[in-house]
DNA sequence: ATCTTGTTCTTGTATGAGTATATCCGGCAT
DNA sequence: ATGCCGGATATACTCATACAAGAACAAGAT
């Protein structure tokens, strides 16, 4: 008996999100490719064995998210790579359920590359007390859990997105989801992949030590850093 | 009688898709507030004339964008900030039918100097000969048209994401549409503000010649310089 | 006080009928 | 042959109704 999927937080998924994500890994993981047509609604829904109701709630998610685009008489189709929103959050996850591509992981880090220096920078200028002592517990939590541990992974994830929702920035900060998942399923790939990995923590506290002494080319300096090690070991992970 | 809301070909909205635009920008200009509780979707539907069926994949295209969330007995939530996908391309669009945040004109701009400058860059390094043609037929349909018509500022738009998508970098790439908002929207202000505008026209044929000479000092400052000059134009356009 | 259990409210799923719209294709004019 | 026009048709879209299931809350037991 199949064992219904759950979400992060152990709750049942529902049809229609269980759906979306099935249906989502298929065409990211390129089963279905853009330009296919699914069958109609009736047959798919039929397929499945589920109704019409989630199915369609399924296939108005992926449309939000710029996977599919359906018409009268058209059909629903699997749209061009170049409309994916690839940064979206539960994309991303998807992504990372199959296979990554290395090449793609390349392009996170590169992105990253950009984004988190310059966020970095911009906390230390504008970070305000409480924001600071949310990096400080974070990286506690990395620290006592280690990055082995659910938790740990889980107070790495808050330590980016403190820094990111410190600089300021409202668009930097909304990234901040889609850099979480990015980090979060490259570290678990990297402890998978070694037992004794490279231990990031003097990383972090340098980045954070930075953004306390509030300068900012020490910040930048020391998340660009972090970043260059972790792809190492990310690279070094992947086959 | 009320005219039935179109997309960007003209097509008449199905009614989930009106509904989500209709409650999208009612959660981003404030009208609903994080933590909100909508009705229940009987209640809703009923005072917005229309079914459940397609209320609710409203609700599923909001929940997708991370605007919504939605339990049974507890209802549906606006979610907090943090969690709205901000750069996905509809919520971009959504949240400039209203009047923009300066604020967050400043962020989007701050963001686009860090990626777009870094992606001219890339750019100049990695894009082929088509990447490269496609770049110069947007300038000569920008050229052709002006930004004061709807094609120019298209023309625009397919400049900005040619440079993107010539980066070599998908996660870049990707950013291309929310980008591609941003400017649209930035550049309609600007034109609705001053009768005669100054010519960026020039700015972004500096940024065309140093791709084509594959010089990437050159192809990022020139981008700099253009984000800058565009900055100042928007910023003395808005209130 | 804490845990357990049951009630009840809300979303979730199922189903069948009917509508609307974009595509396709055949006919007509050019 | 080519292009325009208009109807047939397949498909998603909307409606209405019924039932199922999950989760919050409160009353009761421990």
């Amino acid at each position: 008996m199949a064992e219904r999927a759950r979400d992060d937080q152990g709750r049942a998924l529902r049809i229609h999100q269980s759906l979306a994500r099935q249906l989502g890994t298929a065409i990211l993981s390129g089963e279905y490719r853009p330009g296919d047509v699914l069958g109609g609604e009736i047959e798919q829904s039929l397929a499945l064995g589920v109704s019409r109701t989630p199915y369609r709630e399924a296939i108005r998610i992926l449309v939000a998210k710029g996977l599919l685009e359906s018409r009268p008489k058209a059909g629903t189709h699997v749209t061009p790579r170049e409309r994916w929103n690839l940064l979206d959050p539960e994309v991303l996850a998807w992504m990372f359920t199959g296979t990554p591509d290395p090449a793609f992981i390349r392009d996170l880090f590169e992105l990253r590359g950009l984004l988190e220096p310059a966020a970095a920078r911009l906390a230390a200028e504008r970070r305000s007390p409480e924001q600071l002592s949310e990096m400080a517990a974070a990286l506690a939590a990395m620290r006592d859990h280690g990055l082995a541990t659910d938790e740990g992974r889980a107070a790495d994830q808050r330590f980016h997105r403190a820094i990111l929702a410190a600089s300021g920035n409202l668009a930097l900060a909304s990234l901040a989801s889609s850099v979480g998942a990015a980090v979060q399923w490259t570290t678990h790939f990297k402890q998978r992949a070694s037992k004794r990995p490279r231990d990031p923590q003097p990383d972090h506290e340098a980045v954070y030590d930075a953004i306390a002494a509030a300068d900012p080319g020490r910040a930048d300096r020391a998340m660009t850093d972090l970043l260059r090690l972790a792809f190492e070991d990310t690279a070094a992970a992947l086959p």
